[in-house]
DNA sequence: AGCGTGACGAACT
DNA sequence: TAGTTCGCCACGC
């Protein structure tokens, strides 16, 4: 049985779209908690791999983290790979322009100057 | 109820 | 620039 918080964990991993990626940082950021590492042990307990886009979540400095699931960190780069996400020595391409942040959904953000 | 652990992150040295 | 330390909070024992 899942608490409530992983719930909110893995509702978060839908929202990602494919081909790109986030952070354990923004996920937090989006729950409104500083609990970061907790999102990475919530995460990481997702029974619902891959189906929930689990691999989609790196590390801030754009490294791939770890993966639990089969096949380990190899198969979390096979998997992003396969969505045009490439990985280049445990570190994500372009990793800055492929970053989701979930603010992206508004869309008619000013750009204050 | 307290303690240690962890798919992290930012500061420090 | 790289490696280490400390902080963070949810969870299992």
């Amino acid at each position: 049985m899942a608490t409530d918080f992983q719930r909110r964990v893995w509702e978060a991993l839908r929202l990602i779209p494919e081909g790109r990626v986030t952070s354990y940082g923004e996920i937090a950021k989006y729950l409104g908690t500083k609990a970061v590492r907790a999102v990475g042990t919530a995460v990481g307990k997702n029974p619902y791999a891959p189906q929930v886009p689990c691999h989609r979540v790196v590390r801030t400095d754009g490294r791939i983290g770890r993966y639990s699931g089969e096949g380990g960190v190899a198969r979390k780069i096979a998997l992003l790979k396969k969505e045009g996400v490439y990985v280049r020595k445990g570190r994500i391409e372009s990793f800055d322009s492929l970053l989701y942040r979930f603010e992206d959904q508004q869309v008619t953000r000013s750009e204050g100057s």
